[in-house]
RNA sequence: GGCCAGUUGGUGAAGUGGCUUAACACACCGCCCUUUCACGGCGGCAUUCACGGGUCCGAAUCCCGUACUGGUCACCA
């Protein structure tokens, strides 16, 4: 007996590797473009730490002119959750991560699209199988019949003896069968895996280069890994070699979880002859948690590791998409201030300006991104967004916009068209926490903020020269002298250095006379630009407001 | 425990042997502008780069050690 009867025992029916090869062409791209792929297992929603990486793949291969590539590793049936794939999908598109090739959604139907697939990692097991097999003829891998028992005896034998822990040498228990041996259990019915045989040496060492950390020195990998599983279906390692060398994927980005690995994956495609990528790691987004210890943003624990937490949140996904890029590439904050009007996609991503540190994810920062953002959207912008946001988080507010569609917009406009506009709305959640008294039908059901005038005659009287001065032609200059006017009539100063210097010889100043006129129309003491408040609701409007001021 | 990596202010960071008495941005604080707020302007916020040693005329930058943090050591990815 020989390996190839031990192959073609396990797998009678593969394809052989040749025809495989054969219709994954190399690609016919220009020098210098990279592929990359976004490989992600449909186990419920995207991480803000994946959409980072995904980000990331696809910017490289776009600024290359490249492919990037959707993946979907579903290889561990256990932890596949219904409609994780369609969860993925619509979260990707959600942030304009498109991509060039892979698993596509189309009428609820699971589709794909590009040359190099399947892209569902279940779909192509005749493939890893064709690979498998030809490890096992060239004496490169094993069937191994090792009980989940077995295999706790050998961790409890390296424990005791305090030696490194694993399936390697003469640990590796099955890797030592004879081939007759191997062939007659499977004739047996014994159950099986495959792994690999490793031809490595833990004392010696490989060096290998990372985009983001430069030249790492591990040990050689001597772990007989398993390359397929009970389930026949292949183990990541396996399926990462295999498929992105099909792929014709150049470079690998992924988390850092991975690193450690990279040892044993470059020994696979070493076995399978295979053209080493280029790999990156990143670090992943971190938090402080309660007690103080700073970790890795969790899926268990922290809902704004969810990509679906700032949608909800009415965080613009452009906002978003700027903080990831200034977590990723330090100089980023700097060239878009330079280049306020370029897009993202032009600015040029360099691994090299990568953190290898692992960053803290700051919500202060993503917010101020957020804020500046909006701010620098035009009224209409802020109309159409806030509203597509209300439409799905408060059909309330969302009908009041479109019933008062050129209020709304008038609102949004205040002082938003200046060299550096208001930043008052940090989401399109704030939008009506900081918009709601200008809409009559909100105006109802609150309490008038406290302000410095109280006496009722004097507020009348205010109101009242306000209503009789008022002409809505008035510029802002010539209304605020008005203001003025009524303050001095009742003995409050007009000008702020005059209250300054002799605050004793006045009632207050021209501030509390406007802020009797602020609360009145909006019953708040602070709020945007009030001459522009007035043009808004207009003198029938703001007349109804002080009535009811008055009777309040 | 083995292996690998990381450690510059409250946060993200710039920095690759002298130009650093450590950029820039966020946050925070103060002042100014101002009808409130926001915007804006000005200023403050690490005498010091985890710690200890070494190399050097000179170190955040190079070397060694220690500490701490993270990752990994699955028939999970």
């Amino acid at each position: 007996m020989t390996n190839k009867d031990l192959a073609d025992l396990i797998f009678p029916n593969a394809e052989s590797i040749e025809n495989i090869e054969k219709k994954y062409k190399v690609r016919d791209l220009k020098e210098g473009s990279v592929v990359t792929r976004f490989a992600p297992s449909p186990t419920g929603f995207v991480h803000i730490g994946s959409l980072f990486t995904s980000f990331i793949a696809r910017k490289v291969a776009r600024q290359t002119d490249g492919v990037f590539i959707l993946r979907i590793e579903d290889t561990d049936q256990k932890r596949t959750v219904e409609n994780g794939i369609g969860e993925i999908i619509k979260d990707l598109e959600n942030y304009g991560i498109n991509y060039d090739e892979g698993i596509i959604f189309e009428n609820g139907v699971v589709k794909e699209k590009g040359n190099y697939g399947p892209y569902l990692q279940s779909s192509r097991k005749t493939i890893y199988e064709a690979f498998a097999k030809s490890l096992i003829e060239r004496d490169l891998a094993y069937p191994c019949f090792c009980t989940e028992e077995d295999l706790q005896k050998i961790k409890e034998e390296q424990e005791l003896r305090k030696d490194r822990l694993g399936y390697y040498g003469d640990y590796a228990k099955s890797r030592h069968l004879t081939i007759d041996e191997a062939v007659l259990k499977i004739k047996n019915g014994e159950k099986y895996i495959i792994r690999l045989k490793s031809p490595g040496d833990f004392n010696k060492k490989i060096e290998v280069k990372d985009l983001v950390r430069g030249r790492i020195e591990f040990p050689e990998n001597d772990l007989d890994i398993v390359l397929i599983k009970g389930d026949g279906l292949p183990t990541y390692h396996f399926a990462h070699a295999v498929d992105d060398h099909l792929m014709r994927v150049t470079h690998v980005i992924r988390g850092d979880e991975w690193i450690s690995s990279l040892p044993v994956h470059i020994q696979l495609f070493q076995c399978l002859n295979f053209k080493v990528p280029k790999y990156a790691h990143l670090s992943p987004l971190m938090k402080v948690d309660e007690n103080g210890v700073r970790r890795k943003l969790s899926k268990r624990h922290d809902p704004e590791s969810a990509v679906s937490y700032y949608h909800e949140r009415g965080i613009p996904k452009e906002a978003v998409m700027l903080y990831i890029m200034t977590v990723a590439n330090s100089n980023f904050e700097q060239w878009y201030e330079q280049n306020r009007d370029a897009k993202l996609e032009d600015f040029k991503f360099d691994f090299k300006r990568v953190g290898s540190s692992g960053a803290l994810f700051d919500l202060d920062k993503l917010n101020n991104i957020s804020k500046s953002y909006i701010s620098r959207l035009t009224a209409e912008e802020v109309y159409e967004k806030s509203l597509e946001y209300a439409k799905e988080f408060d059909k309330e507010f969302a009908q009041i916009l479109v019933d008062n569609k050129d209020i709304a917009i008038a609102v949004f406009s205040i002082e938003r068209y200046q060299k550096k506009p208001r930043k008052d709305y940090e989401n399109f959640k704030d939008i009506r926490k900081e918009t709601w008294y200008i809409f009559d039908e909100l105006f109802k059901d609150f309490t008038y903020e406290e302000q410095k005038v109280t006496d009722r005659e004097l507020l009348k009287k205010i109101i009242s020269s306000y209503l009789d001065s008022y002409d809505e032609n008035d510029e802002e200059d010539k209304w605020f002298e008005k203001i003025k006017n009524i303050a001095s009539m009742n003995n409050f100063a007009a000008n702020m250095k005059d209250y300054r210097e002799h605050p004793e010889d006045y009632l207050g100043n021209v501030t509390d006379i406007a802020t009797v006129l602020r609360v009145a129309l909006t019953s708040k003491t602070v709020t945007p630009n009030l001459h522009q408040i007035s043009r808004i609701l207009g003198k029938e409007k703001m007349k109804e407001r002080f009535d009811k001021f008055l009777q309040a």
